[in-house]
DNA sequence: ATGAGTTGAGAGAGCGCTCTCTGGAGTGTG
DNA sequence: CACACTCCAGAGAGCGCTCTCTCAACTCAT
């Protein structure tokens, strides 16, 4: 029974001073050892490196932060309105992307839920030299409102903001490209019917993904009268192809902006006794896990959402250090054939 | 162009300082008045106030930590393996309701993503000063190897602890129960012929639920071979069903441990052209965003996830602030009845 | 051998805040 | 009126670290 149980209490925290003590150095030395410094004697820095790992020692951030006037930590917003979105696939694969590239720098990932009730008090923390830099992942135009913070504290959006856009960091996919590829293989398959269920407005992806739909039924002379807007859930693609298939029962191919509502759609289809892919085909947009949860299993666009989260803390940590950092990154996206068309 | 390219420089940080001496005081007195110490006069408390106000001043979090030994902050651990789960709505609900719950305190909540390859950084990173308490969300066994940080650091988990369980705080269902009463829906309702694809048999979540299958099944006096394990995710699900229905075509319901594995379990029912529940009834649990994407709607347990986020976090700032703490919570359930069984 | 140039370690002044300690002003009692 | 008390604001010492400045000890050309 080693039961490691020191009532946590006595545990004294070394500290830059007595590991220059044990080493018999002096605070600058043990400082310029620890921050890797080349202008020390190797001899020297090895003694020092003994003593840090005799004592245990790890730096205190709060000191360190405090001369140094920087965090080393990011933070993701989240507003409040969106808290929602946790459960969405999308916004937990960037988050994770995101942590993963933090894991490897000497940032700290931080979160929070900004209430709209008390703006100030996300303000205030953002403002208070806590944090180094801003991650922004928005479902709803008014996420956006962060903006224009961007000119006290470096921050980069997921998708091209709305507004303010002219001189914000983003990391996106070329949305109307992928949805036009996305809908150009279901016209290009003998649908002639082609409808799609577009994500909300008020969103980039919402609207150049539906733009990109336009472009394809238009080329292959087609009607581009089938829309109906859902909002990125599975209940509202669901109601959206209800009132598809309510407008025309001809339709024999639907474009969702999301597998989300491409998932919902299922329901409506199946709910009719059509069957996927014989009656109606669908392409979704994502490639997250509801498109193989699903049956049949989702013919998707893949959106590279890990890379994007990565990108994001990439840009974000240069824009902090200073390094030259793309104001606009774009991914590449690629159709992924599965059992729905 | 308003090229917001100021270098990031001349923005001039108040302090506290700055403060007193706009209001003609002494530091300490701005700091009684920030942090709202009953002995202050009224009067100049709001003269403080206003100066607070005026220059926009807000505490700098690291000066603060650093002569309070407190950094204000937890941090939620995912073990690189288990990146993964951020897919899962189960990680993401939990972290949902510990950062709504630690929104409304002065805590900051962090992430961090430690590699199994240097377990030493992430360790150094916990006891380095700016950790307060640490949450851990586990999905395999390993990730309870953070247990033994409990004498040093204040730590809350979610789901009983597989090793340790005996000193650690938790929160969480009972799960074992939970699952009897899902089952008993199933072999009370006719059923007799009831399958369960198991969870993994090295997490207590799935440990438990297979307990209460048992019970259940044993108890209407059927057999309890009918048990296959899959790992919580939705491709498991649908070759453990695969198993299931290979070793037994009269099968008529099964229990699945999680949603994503009843909706795999949906993919293998349909893919042979058996209806749901007509052929087969299924019961899930977690009453996740699954539950409601699949066709027909997916009968499960309702876990309450968010809430279950919400009271580790509670528990933890109790912990931290020596106030006492439930060792172990357990949140209530309840069968949430739709159109699978 | 001498002065300039180079290298590497120590001294010490803070970073912005909290908190104990001190002391001046006001209140109440003998 | 002197004494003890209470009450509240200011002074000042750090919290653990970084970083500039200083200076001792060399190296090397003259």
């Amino acid at each position: 029974m080693t039961m490691t149980q020191d009532t946590g209490g006595p545990r004294p925290v070394p500290t830059l001073e007595m590991v220059a003590a044990l080493a018999g150095v002096s605070r600058a030395t043990v400082s310029r050892v620890v921050n890797d410094s080349p202008s020390v004697d190797p001899e020297l820095a090895q003694l020092v490196k003994k003593a840090i790992l005799a004592l245990d020692y790890t730096p205190n951030r709060a000191a360190r932060s405090l001369v140094k006037r920087r965090a080393n930590s990011v933070t993701l917003i989240v507003s409040e309105s969106t808290s929602k979105v946790f459960a969405d696939p999308f916004f937990s694969t960037v988050v994770q992307g995101i942590a993963l590239f933090l894991t490897d720098t000497e940032y700290t990932l931080n979160m929070i839920i900004s209430s709209e009730s008390k703006p100030e008090k996300t303000r205030s923390f953002l403002l208070g030299g806590s944090v180094d830099g801003v991650l922004v992942v928005s479902h709803h135009s008014g996420d956006h409102s962060w903006t224009h913070l961007s000119g006290s504290l470096p921050m980069v959006f997921a998708g091209r903001p709305l507004v303010g856009g002219g001189e914000a960091y983003y990391v996106e996919v070329d949305n109307e490209q992928a949805a036009y590829n996305a809908t150009r293989q279901l016209t290009t398959s003998g649908r002639t019917h082609v409808a799609t269920i577009a994500g909300p407005q008020d969103m980039p992806s919402g609207i150049d993904r539906l733009a990109g739909w336009r472009t394809a039924v238009r080329e292959a002379g087609l009607g581009e009268s089938l829309v109906e807007v859902g909002e990125f859930t599975v209940d509202s693609g669901t109601q959206a192809m209800q009132r598809l298939l309510d407008r025309d029962v001809t339709i024999d191919a639907v474009f969702a902006a999301n597998d989300q509502m491409a998932a919902g759609a299922y329901t409506a289809i199946q709910g009719r006794g059509l069957r996927i892919p014989e009656d109606i085909a669908v392409v979704g947009f994502d490639d997250d896990s509801f498109a193989t949860s699903v049956t049949p299993a989702l013919t998707t666009v893949h959106h590279p959402i890990v890379e994007l989260g990565k990108k994001m803390a990439e840009t974000l940590v240069n824009l902090i250090e200073g390094r030259p950092a793309h104001r606009v990154t774009c991914l590449p996206t690629s159709l992924v054939i599965r059992d729905s068309v």
